[in-house]
Order: structure tokens, then C-alpha cells, then sequence
DNA sequence: GTGAAAGCGCTAACAA
DNA sequence: TTGTTAGCGCTTTCAC
């Protein structure tokens, strides 16, 4: 077990190295590396020099001590992996790398347990803020643990007052609108495939909207749901297959999202089913495969890197003294494609 | 600008609060806390009941400052929006939980400055260690910045001496083992879709791997380049299309990696060109959906999760003080399907 | 087993 | 315009 070589006997340069080098206090040093209160333009030059000369970096972790402000903010997600997550993370990154803040990621895997650790966790880093996708605590746990933190911001659930800054995706209303359509093009027997047994903010509001949906046309308001959704794509599609079988007359299908809607057409593919003629099929998300499939998909386009972004600006206006922008609705656009009848 | 309520007066709970709760010193406390130390039974409920009582969360910025290290690793990545990635990253976090640390991510865009910002930056918050994706630094300055840096694992490079840890996937063989595949069933005018002016590793490997697949074949080893990824799926594809409509007699393309790959075959598609009987397609990667395709596509698998999961392990090594790991290379998996003939 | 004192590297009043 | 003096909340020697 070889050591590692010179750079471990590298001492650290403090601001009073840099003082001492360019013979001026470390307060001054500190003026000008923040670039506050008045320093004379020759002293500024000197301290720049010495700064470049020692190469000298700022301990971070001593400025957010001694200055209550860490320069970080926190991301609880329920799964990096995901590719919807993904985007939404590089929004909120994106804003943060514009306001000079860095980004402390901690995944949930949407876990109660998890998701209180991650908290607990991002107090413990005293970051500035957080942004806290897909909370799935009960609401009083919530509050609780948001009260703790300096600044907060929601995505994907419902407001819970003005502890926390809130964004959502429409998908109430984009649910009332894909029931709509598919009535329009002559649709009856609309099914929904959900996951198992999922309470969070984006399917509740799904289910939600295809009930209001279908009542507002005085349909059967009893949808027909399936629980279908598998681990992957291919138990996804195996678990559609197997409930068509028992279903010969669903003449359209609403999917969770676009991956599902993949694993669906696959499906109904295996079992002969024409699509859009015999079967129609909604997604969303909008992912960019979603275009170039041999059958384009009917989806709804969501700004996810819109998303995050959002989210951090608000947080920002958090972490700035503003609390009081009200719940943020991002509507997602309904995109025509061939999966659905003209 | 209405005011948070409650909580900006919740005055922080510290080790001396604490230790006067449980009547003890704070150092005892402190032993309680990290588990360090002998500490007596009765003593050590007292503490923990204090702790319980007051919720008392430790100050990571204070521990780091005084102890040196941050439990935190830094993550340098061109971009997370990019699926391939944010699955590395799912790996690296996950054995970085496993491990008690937390996440600092940064993009990096794949350009030189903010590559620099980011090492200056993770440097400031005096992270433990980084993994860094896919550097374009040079390498003198890879090795000035690597110098500095506590602890790194690189992904995508050629080693640079012991400085850093080394995770690759072996794609220059992989990239053999393609051209074998498609002059073995039958292919001669082989062209490989590349990114505009990469000279990073990712590309260069794969590139060396086409040149030598090519020689030891004896066939053509100034290879079929075509400088066609565009921005997005559509515009990869638009170009993949021009470019056929110059080369009649290509009969086999290989992708830098999936999404191309779609965009390719989509393109074939549009030219009336069959898959595989007229262009044979292969990607890499293997990506979900490339299962399920109406034309399900040859690809070569590459582990993500693993990849990130094995800089991870790599690099806490190298923070436990053991700098001896030699270059990992991964094998990615090639896997025969529809795409090209048998 | 436990405690006291010093200090990590910085910022924040307040002086000068 | 610049310097001085205290901390920020923790760990770490070294006594007791």
C-alpha cells in the first residue's frame, strides 16, 4: 500500500499568509477577495498579487462558519437515476451555478426513513436551502422538518402554507384534457396504468384529473386502473399484455408516463392490437425518443429543466428574504401525435 | 415581502448546550457524538437523552473546519441532464451513502474553464476526494489540479500516474469486437458516427478501436467518419440522412452510442434503406428503451451504475490512504439484437 | 473516564 | 481606508 506522494506535506495557505505576503491585515485580504468595503486601488493589487502568488484558496468551510451562510444548497430527490430527475436537476444546478451556489445531492428512493435522513442531513451541512422533490411525509412530519431549515422549496406536492415555496406540473388538468381527446376521437373504455400503490402528489393528481375528466363528459367515473407498472420495461409491457387479455374492449390507454406508454405499445404489438386504430395510447413527459418511435407518441410535453429552474429561482428569492411567491402551475403541452386518432 | 415566520428566531443548538443539559463537558459529549473514546455507560444515556431533549444536530461546517475532513466527495460531470451520466452518478452516490459521505455535484459542460472553476471550487469546499468524468483538461494541468485535491478517481481518461484512480470502460476493444461482428456477417463499408471535434477520451478510444478492428481485418484503415451528432435526436438524424444520400454503398454504420443509433435508423427509414438486410446498425450503451424497439437494436452493454459505484469504492480507498489501485477497465457487454444480421 | 485550553480559517463588529 | 478583537461550533492535545 504505496503512499500517496508530495501533496500531502502541502500546507494549507490561509488569508494570513496572504497578509503577511502583501503586508496588509487579513480583514483587508478578506475585503477584497469578497469584494466588500472600500480598499485603495494600490492595496487591492498587492493583496491580488500575493493571492495569485500563493495560489491561495478560501476555506469555504471556515467562511460558512464564521459567516452563517454556506453557499450551498441541498437537492432531496427520489432517484438521480431517473432520467425525468435528471432534467429537473439540471435546472435547479443550472440556476445555482448562476447565483455562485454549489449543489449537495441526496437521493430518497422515495422513502420515508430516507427522505427524514436526508433532512436531517442537509440541516447537519447548515446549507442555505432546499430544493425537495416529490416529498413523501406525512404532512405534519413535513412541516416539522422544513420549519428547520432556512429556506425551502416543494416540487410535486401540495402547498402546505408559506414554510415552503411550491411548484407543480399541471398534470390535473392535462389528465381532464387526454381524457377529452380521446373522447373526442370516439373513445369509451379508457384505461389508467398506475403504479402499485403510490399516494405522492404525481399520481394522486393524475388519478384525480381522469376522474374529474370523466365526469365532466358523464362517463363511468369507476376508471379502469391497472396496476401494471414493473421494475422495468419489459415486466411493465409483460404485466399490460397479460391484463389485456382479460379486457378485449379498452379501445385507449393513459399512461403514467412515456416509458410506460413504450412498454404499452410494445404490448398491444404482441397481441395484434393496432395502434392508434384499435388502441390509442397517451403518455407522459415527452422524452426525446417520444418522436422518432415507428409509432410517434401522443404525450404531454413537461419542462423538466424548466422545472428545477423554477424551483431554484424561487428558492433564491427565499434565501434572499422573499417569501411570498404563491404556488407555481407549469402546464404541460398537449403534443399530437400518432398514437392517438385525428 | 411577507417575513418567514417562526423559525428565523430558532437560535441554534450547540455541543455546549447540550453538554450543559447532560452536566457534562462538552469533549464528553463530543465522544458520545462520533463514537470515539471511553465514555461510561450512565453517562452516555445522560448525553444521548440531551441530545434527544434539545434535537441537537452537529455543525458539519464547524466538525469539517476543526477535524479536516468534510465527509463530503465532489462529482465533476459535463452534464447530468444526459441519462448516460446521471446513471454514474446513481452509482457514485450510492456507495458514497453507503459510506456516510454526501454529494457535492458540479457540471462541467465538457468545457476547460468550468472544469477548472469546478476543481478550484470543490478544492475551497475542502472536499475529502472527487470523481471526475470524462476530463478535457490537458494533462499538465489535470496533474497541477489533481495535486491539490485530497483524494480522485477519474472516469474516461488515460491514467496520469498515481496522482488519481482510474475507472474505464474498454470500448477500444469493444469497438474490435464490432467490426468483427459486422465483417463477420458479411460487411465491407463500415462507417462510424462520431461526435464534431472530440478529442476526448470517450471518442478517441472508440476511434482507435475502429482503426485497429479495421487492420486486423486487413481492410480499409482510413475509416467511414461522419461528423453527423447534432444538438438533438432530430437533428442527428436529419444529418445521418444527407450524409447516406453521398455514400450508396455503406452497408453498416456503428454509433457513438444508442440515441444515435435510433437517429440513424430512423434515417435509414426514411430513405427506404431495411435493417439490417441493407445497413446494419449497432449502438452502445443499451439504454432501456433499445430493447423495444420495432427494430430492437445490437449494442454493446455498458454497466453505468457500476461504472460510478466502482470510482466511488476506488476513491474511498484512496481517502483511507491506500493509492495503489491500478486502472479498472469495465467490459461492456456486446449484445446481439435485430439491428444487424445474423 | 473526563475536562480545559487552544485553535481550525474565516467574518463581523467596532475602533483607529 | 485599514487594523483589532472576538467569536462561529467543533476537534484535539494534554492534563487531571
Amino acid at each position: 500500500m504505496s503512499l500517496k506522494p508530495a501533496n500531502l506535506t502541502n500546507k494549507t495557505v490561509t488569508l494570513d499568509d496572504v497578509a503577511q505576503e502583501a503586508g496588509v491585515s487579513r480583514k483587508t485580504v478578506s475585503r477584497v477577495i469578497n469584494a466588500n468595503g472600500y480598499v485603495s486601488e494600490i492595496t487591492r493589487q498587492r493583496v491580488e498579487k500575493a493571492v495569485e502568488k500563493l495560489d491561495y484558496r478560501p476555506n469555504l468551510l471556515a467562511r460558512s462558519l464564521a459567516s452563517d451562510r454556506s453557499t450551498v444548497i441541498g437537492i432531496i430527490i427520489p432517484s438521480i437515476a431517473n432520467r425525468y430527475f435528471s432534467q429537473v436537476i439540471a435546472g435547479i444546478e443550472s440556476v445555482a451555478q448562476e447565483n455562485a451556489y454549489s449543489v449537495l445531492l441526496l437521493n430518497s428512493y422515495g422513502d420515508m426513513n430516507r427522505e427524514r435522513d436526508a433532512l436531517h442531513l442537509l440541516e447537519e451541512h447548515r446549507v442555505d436551502g432546499l430544493v425537495y422533490n416529490t416529498p413523501c411525509l406525512a404532512v405534519a412530519d413535513l412541516k416539522d422538518m422544513l420549519q428547520r431549515q432556512k429556506a425551502s422549496v416543494m416540487i410535486g406536492h401540495d402547498p402546505i402554507g408559506d414554510l415552503s415555496g411550491v411548484v407543480n406540473v399541471d398534470i390535473y388538468s392535462a389528465m381532464i384534457e387526454a381524457v377529452q381527446h380521446l373522447v373526442d376521437v370516439g373513445r369509451r373504455r379508457i384505461a389508467y396504468i398506475k403504479p402499485d400503490a403510490d399516494q405522492r402528489y404525481p399520481h394522486r393528481k393524475r388519478l384525480e384529473g381522469l376522474q374529474q375528466g370523466l365526469r365532466n363528459l358523464h362517463l363511468d367515473t369507476e376508471p379502469l386502473l391497472v396496476e401494471a407498472i414493473g421494475r422495468d420495461i419489459e415486466e411493465t409491457s409483460d404485466r399490460v399484455e397479460d391484463w389485456l387479455r382479460t379486457q378485449p374492449d379498452v379501445d385507449a390507454i393513459i399512461c403514467y408516463n412515456d416509458e410506460h406508454a413504450f412498454a404499452t405499445i410494445e404490448a398491444c404489438d404482441r397481441l395484434g392490437y393496432r395502434i392508434p386504430e384499435d388502441i390509442a395510447v397517451v403518455g407522459f413527459d415527452d422524452i426525446s425518443l417520444s418522436r422518432i418511435q415507428r409509432i410517434s407518441l401522443t404525450t404531454f410535453h413537461i419542462p423538466r429543466f424548466e422545472v428545477g429552474a423554477t424551483a431554484a429561482r424561487i428558492l433564491f428569492e427565499r434565501i434572499g428574504g422573499n417569501f411570498d411567491t404563491p404556488e407555481v402551475m407549469i402546464k404541460p403541452e398537449f403534443t399530437k401525435r400518432d398514437s392517438t386518432p385525428t
